[in-house]
DNA sequence: CCCTTTTGCCTAATTTAGTTAGGCATAATA
DNA sequence: TATTATGCCTAACTAAATTAGGCAAAAGGG
């Protein structure tokens, strides 16, 4: 595991919140919206993403659906739910907790 | 574990690097010094700490020397390496990177 | 029309940072 | 003298993350 990947242990659960925030995802879309937005920084291997994502789910924080466009292919829609935000307001505050504490021993060396 | 702690993953061998810099330091000393430079954000337990410490004494970036002083006890100093420094400064950039697009990801929502 | 790539969801096995919960010994202090 | 603080350590467990697959449908290139 590189040092990147290291770093970003733990923020996974966050950064699906986010996303979900505006509008419900499925699973493949929100790995690739991820990396988008990041220019590739973040980037989720299914073997984290699904799990996750149940684990989630099973934890209230969000809801699935299966959505068949005609023609098109199933697809399990994921929606924050109302604890879901509470969950991800209190997250983003404990994000910026961490940064601005560790920017301030950052920045004494 | 909370989700404090959960975030902090990934945090421990940088902060260890970063409060060896600028002077050697024993075990008990790190944790205490980690917790007052913080206001208590930082806490590492003594279960993660030594053998963190260990770990990054056989990779090479800490050296370790017993010292005692005459009526005092004896203490465990580590001492950054070379590589040590290398490492710290490497991973100060890729912390920084991460904050960056974390922070970016975190402002669009 | 076939064949490869992309899409799309999933799980099992393993690794490893971190927590929990101790042990053990010396120095300080009440 | 008994308790607290100092100081180092380890073993067992937890859980997030990686690795390494499976399976199937759609798309696209030759």
């Amino acid at each position: 595991m590189s040092f990147r990947d290291q770093i970003r242990k733990g923020s996974t659960e966050t950064l699906l919140l986010m996303l979900l925030r505006d509008e419900p995802m499925y699973g493949y879309q929100i790995s690739q919206e991820l990396a988008r937005r990041s220019d590739g920084y973040f980037e989720t291997k299914e073997g984290l993403l699904y799990p996750t994502l149940h684990r989630m789910q099973k934890e209230g924080l969000i809801n699935s659906e299966w959505r068949q466009p005609d023609g098109s292919r199933r697809r399990k829609y994921y929606t924050l739910t109302r604890l879901g935000r509470e969950q991800l307001k209190e997250q983003k505050e404990e994000w910026q907790l961490f940064m601005t504490q560790l920017q301030k021993l950052l920045e004494t060396n």
